[in-house]
Formats: structure tokens, C-alpha cells, sequence
DNA sequence: CGCTTTTGACCAGCGC
DNA sequence: GCGCTGGTCAAAAGCG
């Protein structure tokens, strides 16, 4: 199932749960630009669904999807609570190492340590407050094969490696990139594969580009290509608001493509990472998933039939 | 021949 | 001030 890959990935900074389900949140959660997004790309398979099945079926239907959605919800609320109690503890170098995503200036994006040196365009320090133009740094997870020593993440973006690092903290390489599309863009690009699964390469995107992308297939795993919310599965997570979206009405991102994690850099987040990741936690996330779905048995066999009538 | 990749050197930020 | 670390530069090598 898609959420035991996401929990597995969960190695960047997952905080917060907004599992989308194609239906109207009860109470939608903060970082609503991309949820909305992506209700309003599963809504035409819901209104096919709806359409073909009886009225009073497919209300029940969609009630049931609230109430999973309710549900989904409160897991949400969890494990912002977690989060909350995480960043409550002072820490100072993970301070200085990560800054906190940021709730005001944009509130989207992360800030790279070299904000101003970096770039031309953010040349307020980070304390400057409001009106810092941050840097967006997102983060993405890819599975590869093992035995494949290139960092090669493709995202339909051209990329020239300028260089390459052993870090401290992980005895692969990290390859460092540019942006090789439009000599102007301010896009890099670090990848590296991850310290606990050497079949993951976690690619971290740092700003955003300043042209379209080069070719379609772009829209899979850029930050650009998920604000847009053309990944009809995946899981985001945002530094406004560290969320986790999974829409359940779409699989494209099934079958071992690339996860999406566009994560603030939060390393002090890592043991909740941890703990989200854990056996514990995703069997009884999944569990408490599954069974919503599924205990009604009119609900899977609604379900099924409506999807047979697609066919 | 031009472009890309590799890789050692260099630089800047930070902690001690 | 020194050492450590991450990030970048740039010359050399590789490749089509």
C-alpha cells in the first residue's frame, strides 16, 4: 500500500497527515493551496463515480468517505501534536542548523542557510522578518535499484553536476547539481542516497526555476511540478505545515515512482520522523485507515461496482 | 571539438 | 585562531 512506502520514506520531515480522499474536508487543514488542488483533480473521478451509481448509494458512499475523512483528520491533529511537542524543545544548534519553516514571510518556503549569499533575489538575513523572500527548498525521494551508483533523479529538469561531497553524516556521496535547462535559474539540486535505505535517493531542490519545464514528465516530482498538484498520489510535505496528502481517488504514483516529499529541513524532526516511520506507527495508521474503508462491506463492493462500470 | 563528468583544492561558516 | 564541515570552483579527463 501506498502509506507503508510513504511511512518508509518518511526519513524527511513528515509532521502532519491530510490523507485527501476526493471529497471537501470537514475542517480543511492550514496548508490548503495544494490539498485544494488536488480535491479539484480527483473531483471529476468522483462526480464519474457518483454518476454511476443510484443517488441514495452514492450519498452513502460519500458520507462514508467523510467519515473516513473525519477520521484521517484526527490523525492529522496527532500528529500535528506531536510535531508541536518536538519544536517546543529548545535546541540550539538544531536551531542554527535548521531554521524553523516559517510561518510568515510566504509561508512556503524553507530558507537556505546562504539565503542572501546565494542569491540575489533574497537579500534580507533571516531575521529579517516579513519580508524575507525565502528560498523554497523541497526535498524528493526516489527508489532506485541498489547496484545503480548514479544520482540520477529524474524529474524532467537537465541537470549539470558541479560537484561531489562525502558528507559526515552518510558514507554516500552527495552529488551536487544545477540547472543546466536555462542558464539564469537559480535551481540546485543535492542528491543522495538515504543513510538508513541505500535504495532511496533523496534529492533536495533548493529554489525554484525560473522557466517552464523542458519537457512534460516534469510534472512529476519537482516542487513545481507538485505545486500544481499534477501528482494525483503522492505525499507532500510542506514547511508551512508539514502535510502528508495522499489522494486515494488517483494512483499514478504507484507501483515504485518516485515519492514526493517536499519537506522543510527540519533535522530536529528526525526522531518524530522516526516514530512516524516506525512498524507501530504505520500498522496502526494503516489499520485505522483500513478499517474506515472497509468495514462496511457495501462500501468496498459500492465501490468496486462503480469502478466496474468504468471499464 | 564541444560538452559533461570527475575530483582535488579552495572558501566560508560555525563551534570550540 | 584553529579545525571541521558543507558547498563551490576549475582543471583534467572522458565521451559522443
Amino acid at each position: 500500500m501506498l502509506l507503508m512506502d510513504s511511512a518508509r520514506h518518511a526519513g524527511c520531515s513528515p509532521v502532519c497527515l491530510d490523507l485527501s480522499v476526493g471529497l471537501p474536508s470537514p475542517t480543511p487543514s492550514p496548508p490548503l493551496r495544494r490539498d485544494t488542488e488536488m480535491e479539484a483533480d480527483a473531483r471529476p473521478d468522483r462526480i464519474r463515480v457518483a454518476a454511476a451509481v443510484p443517488d441514495e448509494k452514492a450519498r452513502t458512499l460519500e458520507a462514508k468517505l467523510t467519515q473516513a475523512s473525519e477520521e484521517i483528520r484526527r490523525l492529522t491533529e496527532t500528529i500535528a501534536h506531536l510535531k508541536a511537542s518536538q519544536i517546543a524543545r529548545p535546541d540550539k544548534k538544531r536551531e542554527r542548523e535548521s531554521p524553523e519553516p516559517s510561518n510568515s514571510c510566504d509561508g512556503i518556503s524553507n530558507t537556505n542557510r546562504k539565503c542572501s549569499a546565494d542569491h540575489a533575489e533574497s537579500p534580507l538575513p533571516l531575521r529579517a522578518g516579513a519580508s524575507c523572500k525565502r528560498i523554497k527548498v523541497s526535498r524528493v525521494c526516489a527508489r532506485i535499484d541498489p547496484a545503480d551508483t548514479t544520482l540520477a533523479v529524474k524529474d524532467g529538469y537537465q541537470w549539470r553536476k558541479y560537484g561531489q561531497k562525502v558528507t559526515r553524516d552518510n558514507p554516500s556521496p552527495r552529488a551536487y547539481f544545477r540547472c543546466a535547462f536555462a542558464p539564469s535559474c537559480p535551481v540546485k539540486k543535492k542528491v543522495q542516497r538515504s543513510a538508513e535505505d541505500s535504495s532511496v535517493l533523496v534529492a533536495t531542490y533548493e529554489g525554484e526555476h525560473n522557466h517552464a519545464s523542458p519537457t512534460r514528465a516534469a510534472e512529476l516530482p519537482t516542487s513545481c511540478g507538485m505545486r500544481t498538484g499534477s501528482v494525483p498520489c503522492s505525499i507532500s510535505i510542506n514547511s508551512s505545515g508539514p502535510t502528508i496528502t495522499l489522494d486515494l481517488t488517483k494512483n499514478g504514483a504507484a507501483g515504485g515512482g518516485l515519492r514526493v516529499l517536499e519537506a522543510a529541513e527540519e533535522p530536529d524532526l528526525k526522531k518524530l520522523c522516526r516514530e512516524i516511520a516506525s512498524p507501530e506507527f504505520r500498522t496502526a495508521l494503516v489499520e485505522q485507515m483500513a478499517s474506515a474503508l472497509t468495514s462496511d462491506t457495501d462500501f468496498t463492493g459500492e465501490l468496486a461496482a462503480a469502478i466496474l462500470q468504468q471499464l
